[in-house]
DNA sequence: TTCGATTTGTTCGTATGTATT
DNA sequence: TAATACATACGAACAAATCGA
């Protein structure tokens, strides 16, 4: 008749709009699977259930004897390793993965939304951004550009200082001063001549052929939060992609 | 002391070691989980969570009422397709996804495999290969030349009637005939420009930026059966990639 | 160092619902 | 309709990891 949703599906969506609000900041645990279960009045093995889609989804990560957590982007080198490897995906051409230097060029804001830019992030053309500008280094060499543009209603009062002064990611600064923590991400990636000012910061021959990076990233919910353009120098690096 | 692994985990080994060597041929299902849990001397819910684990790992597919089962890659259209969709990633530049249509330009075998090629596939350089080449079309305009290498040892007795004459995907193929299922894919993308041949064929001015890919198949095991380059023309569309 | 409390991880068994044949 | 198979939900017991007293 009417088919109701499993009562473990239920239990996932109250659990992961919590989340979207921010309410079990990285570094506390969540109530224990005992505590759960007793407030939403279920069996321990419904809200594992639960909680296994988003420990799936990466929106938590269990610790046996400890807790369940909110992941922390940003806590030591070694999760903002895990992070940056997981949302960085240009690799030496022998497949070693390296952990890139990063320079801010420039970081304006506000500037209004571009055209092309207000239909992925569900914004209305114009609506003020910040864009941020960013030379990546493999061995002390620039292999990519990165401009990244960020809506101002979700990162209020960033400015130059405080995106370059962050320590760690910068996904790990979205998380830690905005409360927004990404989930995942969507690239679309093509083959361009190199634009002059490209070519410049690469050291690149004019017009030589960059790979091009567009990417929307997603908080909980599939909200978007990110856009970014990337060209990278693909003569010594590639991107990696794997797929299970 | 020991540390010895889990009860799902062994049954999660014994199930993949089945499915490597082909013990559960598609379409047929695999026994009941009640039935499984007797053959291991263990309770259904261990059974099931060692199931969990491939049904995750795309190696089987579950179906309420019917049974467990590996995957056909190339059952019916709906299938195919959504293989199709897994492993190719072109898609329009305003994010529409098309099947392509696949054009065979020509099949050589016995080929010496190439030095390059033969550490990626745990091969000896000079190993006989197969050697395909295809121009893939979207809406009736080439977009992607693709050479595929294959070890003549996984794929015997293929040749160009065999390979053309096909229903269905490549890795149907692969599947239907050699037993083989393709899980999973590492590919390295770099931009470059187009040699002379590729240009032609794609319908490029001399020397214009081409995404070059180059993707490894993986079947169960992480065994390498596929080496695959492609050249796409990415003028109207994109190479989309979806990081969960 | 030891011990106990807490929390997640594993395994068991059972009952009932839903989809398919 | 009946039989079969997977899906959901419950509850219990013990193991393993963690942390603080």
């Amino acid at each position: 008749m009417n088919a109701e949703p499993p009562l473990w599906r239920t239990i996932h969506a109250a659990l992961a709009r919590d989340l979207a609000e921010g309410a079990f900041p990285p570094g506390t645990p969540l109530p224990a699977e005992r505590t759960l279960a007793a407030r939403f009045g279920c069996a321990i093995g419904t809200v594992r259930r639960a909680v296994d889609e988003l420990v799936a989804a990466r929106a938590l990560v269990r610790r046996q004897g400890r807790g369940t957590f909110v992941p922390d982007l940003g806590g030591d080198a070694a999760a903002a390793d895990r992070t940056q490897f997981y949302f960085f995906h240009i690799a030496r051409a022998d497949g070693l993965r390296e952990t890139p230097r990063t320079e801010m060029l420039d970081f304006a804001s506000p500037l209004p939304c571009p055209e092309e830019h207000a239909g992925p992030l569900g914004l209305a053309p114009g609506a003020p951004m910040h864009r941020a500008q960013n030379l990546q280094h493999l061995q002390e060499r620039p292999v990519m550009v990165e401009e990244l543009w960020l809506p101002e209603s979700l990162f209020p009062g960033l400015d130059a200082a405080g995106f370059a002064g962050r320590e760690g990611t910068v996904y790990g600064l979205f998380q830690r001063r905005f409360g927004i923590s990404v989930l995942r991400t969507e690239e679309r990636l093509r083959a361009e001549a190199a634009a002059p000012d490209i070519a410049a910061l690469l050291g690149l021959p004019p017009a030589h052929p960059v790979l091009r990076i567009r990417r929307v990233a997603y908080a909980i919910g599939d909200r978007p939060v990110e856009l970014r353009l990337s060209w990278a120098d693909t003569r010594a690096h590639e991107y990696f992609n794997r797929l299970d």
